[in-house]
DNA sequence: GACTGCTATGTTAATTTTTATTAGTTAATA
DNA sequence: TATTAACTAATAAAAATTAACATAGCAGTC
């Protein structure tokens, strides 16, 4: 709660449910999954608090949004640089946690200056191998 | 045109029309920016034409979908694997032909079968570079 | 603790991106 | 050129996100 505070963002308990199921989060959830779960606590919470807050959160730092999914946003609350490894088939998502420093020649960057980069593994996940036909 | 033929897609002038604008295209375009440009010649041109070919493309894995921009999808014609450079001021993209062999270990990857991987490399370009405040 | 200003909420509606439907048209093949 | 299966384009619908705005609630100040 005290960590919140340091948020500088105003507390309301609607924003404190949200930053509680976001804490700790592994499953990169949407705005959908979001609002799914808070709704459980605030049968009247909106899509837009939802936005609303994702957005405060990302302008404080708080939060990365994720472009894992081509068809919605997803959302990390783990802002340390790290990088992701999805399953092909059912699109679940593990942090990879361990830096890579990549470096690009000078032809291949056409003048840019290079400052990071961020890294999509893909495979097949254990229960998805299961399955295969 | 010879070559369209071997996409085993029935060719049509609206999608003649799509493949022209996208061969060679390195500006990664986005399915307005498809319609856009194909629309000076077909000015019936619909985004449902726009979306069913990129769509069939797709199937025949001769256009990937790339999710370098959150808000939207863009499309790439050159289906060789390879990786992005992103300014991060205007998002221009380039396009990174370099393959990385990058390696997890076990205990990273949780039992995941490991397949490859795909790299946003994020920067500033020349351009932006020279307008910093 | 009451007052007050400012900001967040939530309802609704608008936008944006994408997919589905359908009736009419056209390309491919024989 | 006739047949047919696939495509087009207009429309509508769905899904994701943002905007508008009146009301409610937080947080500092007295």
């Amino acid at each position: 709660m005290e960590e919140y505070r340091q948020l500088n963002i105003k507390l309301t308990p609607q924003r404190i449910a949200i930053l509680n199921y976001l804490k700790g989060n592994k499953s990169h959830p949407s705005a959908e999954d979001i609002y799914n779960a808070v709704k459980k606590q605030f049968s009247t919470m909106s899509f837009a608090t939802v936005y609303n807050t994702l957005e405060a959160l990302r302008n404080k730092g708080n939060i990365q949004e994720l472009k894992i999914d081509s068809n919605k946003k997803r959302y990390d609350p783990d802002c340390s640089r790290h990088h992701h490894l999805i399953c092909t088939k059912c699109k679940t998502i593990i942090d990879i946690i361990k830096d890579f420093k990549l470096d690009l020649s000078n032809d291949l960057i056409n003048g840019y200056e290079l400052l990071g980069n961020s890294i999509e593994f893909f495979g097949i996940c254990r229960n998805c191998k299961g399955k295969e036909s």
